[in-house]
RNA sequence: CGCGGAGUAGAGCAGUUGGUAGCUCGUCGGGCUCAUAACCCGGAGGUCGCAGGUUCGAGUCCUGUCUCCGCAA
């Protein structure tokens, strides 16, 4: 098909799967948008956003605008003069000017069947909430936060023990995919457009380290959904026998009678948990402070855990 | 130079005031058992992250270096 001048603009992960796609298909990817180098880690390192990475390795030129309403963006992008506007989770509000300047306009990949989960945590937001779908969606961008009309959607099924990074890279290569097909769509001129229901709309507003500490009053399952959902960050955690432990995978248990928080087991299964519904948990995949991430047994193994009969 | 923890058998950990490296699990062999992720007996497996230094002698002290991780951003 015919190349497009495409216009990216992304920042995580996520969104490296669509702008490699973009490249694959053959476009002209006039410019790459991303996120400023972030100044620190851990030492104090500059990182550069998995997007620029990628878009070096390519060569394409690299654009890290720290404001996108002062006028210096937009003037950027009408120089570029591309064609078409792709966004994937780029983490910056666009202006309309910026948005409406391309001919064909500004598309979006978005990792949910909007309207629901509209915002910044998608993903996450439909493991914590225990959907048993989700999938990702392209639609024009509007001026309201990922209100726009819709080209193309697509559906999977969520795991039953799927966590969200393993969600988001598979649906990264779903929105990768529906890109592609968007865009070929828009070429020829045969890309439907759907307004969303707006009474249906949800938010998934950004997660953050409040969430992680888990109520062990809650039932097995919404735990359990709780750590899948927060994976890899913040993550679930949790406090056993005075030391503060980040939760990566459990495994429902059976029906206990024992007051919710109990530790009922420590052995090979992992750490067996009572949980507010009658339900025990066991913590499988965890990490200590300081200590690397592995499985509940082999922790076990060098730190013998007391189980406090109740 | 943001704060801090850690690198010792395949895995998870111990290792006191420096003196030829231990525990649990796994693994291999054998035994018991109707049977087992259970139990018993026995064996293999480690240049103690790397490089220097102090010492008669260092996992254990000193210096440097690499890697991993928690918090904070």
């Amino acid at each position: 098909m015919t190349p497009m001048r495409i216009l990216f603009m992304g920042t995580p992960e996520f969104a490296v799967a669509s702008l490699r796609r973009l490249v694959e298909d053959g476009h002209e990817i006039c410019g790459v948008f991303t996120q400023p180098d972030k100044p620190k880690n851990r030492g104090h390192k500059l990182t550069f956003s998995p997007v620029k990475e990628y878009a070096l390795t390519q060569n394409l030129p690299v654009y890290q605008p720290l404001k996108m309403r002062d006028g210096e963006a937009e003037a950027l992008v009408k120089q570029l003069a591309p064609e078409l506007i792709v966004v994937a989770a780029y983490g910056k509000i666009l202006p309309e000017e910026i948005l409406n300047t391309p001919p064909y306009g500004s598309i979006n990949v978005h990792s949910s069947l909007l309207p629901k989960y509209r915002g910044a945590a998608p993903i996450n937001w439909a493991i914590l909430d225990g959907e048993a779908e989700t999938g990702v969606s392209i639609m024009y961008m509007a001026k309201e936060l990922d209100a726009g009309d819709v080209i193309l959607q697509k559906t999977t099924p969520i795991g039953e023990q799927e966590d969200a990074q393993a969600l988001t890279a598979r649906l990264a290569e779903l929105g990768a995919q529906a890109l592609s097909e968007a865009v070929e769509a828009l070429r020829n001129g045969t890309a439907s457009r759907t307004p969303q229901d707006a009474s249906r709309q949800t938010y998934a507003s950004m997660l953050s380290r409040e969430m992680s500490p888990i109520d062990w009053n809650r039932t097995a399952r919404q735990i359990n959904c709780q750590v899948r959902g927060l994976i890899p960050w913040p993550c679930a955690t949790t406090e056993l026998a005075g030391q503060r432990f980040k939760i990566y995978e459990t495994a429902l248990g059976r029906e206990t009678a024992a007051a919710p928080g109990t530790v009922l087991s420590a052995g090979k299964q992992g750490i067996e948990v009572a949980c507010g519904d009658g339900r025990s948990l066991y913590l499988t995949q965890l990490q200590a402070e300081g200590g690397k991430r592995m499985a509940a047994a082999a922790y076990l193994l060098g730190h013998p855990m007391e189980i406090s009969s109740n």
